[in-house]
DNA sequence: GTGTTTGCAAAGTGTTTGCAATTTA
DNA sequence: TAAATTGCAAACACTTTGCAAACAC
């Protein structure tokens, strides 16, 4: 039985060494489908089922993870880093009273792309949008 | 002659009482056309034209200039607020090297708007490009 | 064994707050 | 003069960093 196996895997494909905090949160991140969250909800939840790692360990595996691809970082929220477990370009549902982070299912495309400023080129394109309640 | 006669009559719209403080930083953000300002950078133009403001007062004015509908905050750094003089719906490009905001001229749409989650109604579209150098 | 990673506690950064002094109407 | 506003300094929340101990290979 090796439960970690794919986690293991994923982790030696973008050369990162498997030790047992990034085996850990990298179970939590990549194992129930797309997941938004925050580097203190993160960490809070590794305790919770008795998984010993501090939050500095947190926030630098978090930042590794976006580094090599495996995570993309949100910013909807000036307090606050989210990490989207999905790397692909895709809209997002933020609620600013819950602080809660969702997908925006199907493809949600711009009318058109706009001409580029000269000497930059896009490195990415969010789309936020805020939510209220009603 | 009545210099700040333009901006003293904005914030007797919306109900601020034109101070000293708040009359110098209006005429900073609303005498020349659209601006992208952060706290610390609105201060620190403030004090190279001798005009004594805490930054303390910078945060609050421009809190309170968000909440009366005369600034809009824009999210595009988890490190630091954006403050927009331009307060319609309109897309923004970032780029992260310089931290330099500007808008998209021209309307940019979305191909759709997609289903909102229920109980919610959407407050705010926010479209970030985001560029690095070419 | 050697280089990498971790955890702690301290430091850092942008922002907010409490409250006395000042200013506006 | 009464109520609102300001400035200061302290407090805050999130994040990063330095470095010795622990770990992976």
């Amino acid at each position: 039985m090796r439960p970690y196996a794919h986690v293991l895997e994923r982790l030696r494909s973008v050369g990162l060494r498997p030790t047992r905090q990034r085996l850990a949160l990298a179970k939590l991140l990549f194992d129930d489908g797309p997941r938004h969250i925050t580097a203190e909800k993160l960490h809070s939840e590794a305790q919770s089922q008795a998984i010993r790692v501090s939050l500095a360990t947190v926030y630098n595996t978090l930042h590794q993870f976006t580094q090599s691809g495996l995570l993309r970082e949100i910013v909807v929220d000036t307090s606050r880093s989210y990490f989207d477990t999905s790397t692909h370009e895709h809209g997002h549902f933020y609620n600013e009273q819950s602080g809660e982070l969702m997908d925006v299912s199907g493809n949600l495309q711009l009318s058109h792309m706009p001409e580029i400023p000269p000497g930059t080129k896009v490195s990415g394109v969010e789309v936020v949008i805020r939510l209220a309640a009603k």
